[in-house]
DNA sequence: CTCTATCCGATAATGAGTATCATTACCAAC
DNA sequence: GTTGGTAATGATACTCATTATCGGATAGAG
């Protein structure tokens, strides 16, 4: 299973690699807290919260403060570098954003407050044209759909 | 200026009159505070915070409680009477959801927070050509798009 | 190695939202 | 009109995610 699938990339840099190069190209240093963050962030499929992240990080072993995660997520995401999810629980979720522009949307469960990722490419061309005839300089758009997932239908 | 606009129909019922329909048939009562929050949120453009509706009561003179400004708008929330409008801000707010489906979206200003509205008929049918595409029951949607007004250009 | 800007982590403060509870208002039945 | 049951009120205590603070650690340039 070490077969590349499909396309022949040159082994894709990571997206942490991706962002550390945007940190130090910023000035900042790097650190064991920092890294673990980093390290995280690119681990995980879908978003997850700024105590989701210290979990594992700390169950993994590594020591951090929650300080550090919720200070290196407020960088990165001033860089843009990740992108901000509100499910509408009171709780940021955060997620790599990919430097290609790559990204997926959400589906979110009313019951049991689960999330999936989608992601379509008519619904993303319907946005840009809005984006064009709106009076607005649009840099972003965040999109949820809300309902019931299979397993509380 | 009396003349309707456009189409003829006898005096469309406020969203409020709805509302308390609405909430006559399931038993609850009527009351100052209550009725307090329902014209509030019948007399507001687009959404608000319990706090900015609670400010506004009172400084009507009526004094009301910001429990039950929370309490109320929770209780419309799931009669789906109103909906809640996520800015990313950390505060919830809310504006009245119209029987007929009609709605609107929200273009937020990273730069100044200002909130604006827009509508768009495509963006709508694409949306729900995806919503019978995804394995998930889509009752709602949110879509923001974030950018800069004209203001902050 | 030294120096200093940056970062760390512990902890206090903030603030939106929620839970509690004694009191009050409503309403239907008597 | 009184009463009893239920729903609503508002003051307040609380929860909990996030932010601010601050003295101490450290990366990393020179
Ligand atoms: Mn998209
Ligand atoms: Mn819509
Ligand atoms: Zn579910
Ligand atoms: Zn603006």
């Amino acid at each position: 299973m070490s077969a590349e699938p499909h396309h022949h990339r040159p082994s894709a840099p990571s997206w942490s690699t991706h962002a550390d190069e945007a940190l130090s190209r910023r000035g900042s240093r790097a650190s064991a807290a920092r890294n673990a963050v980093l390290a995280a962030l690119d681990s995980q499929a879908c978003c997850a919260s700024a105590q989701e992240i210290h979990a594992r990080i700390t169950t993994d072993g590594t020591a951090i403060g929650i300080a550090s995660v919720y200070r290196t997520l407020e960088l990165l995401h001033g860089l843009a570098l990740i992108t901000r999810v509100d499910t509408g629980d009171g709780v940021a979720r955060y997620e790599p954003a990919h430097p290609n522009g790559e990204h997926h949307h959400h589906l979110v469960c009313n019951a049991c407050g689960a999330v999936e990722a989608f992601h379509d490419g008519e619904l993303e061309a319907a946005i840009h044209a809005v984006a064009d005839r709106v009076d607005f300089r649009v840099d972003a758009h965040d999109i949820a759909l809300r309902g019931a997932c299979r397993r509380c239908r």
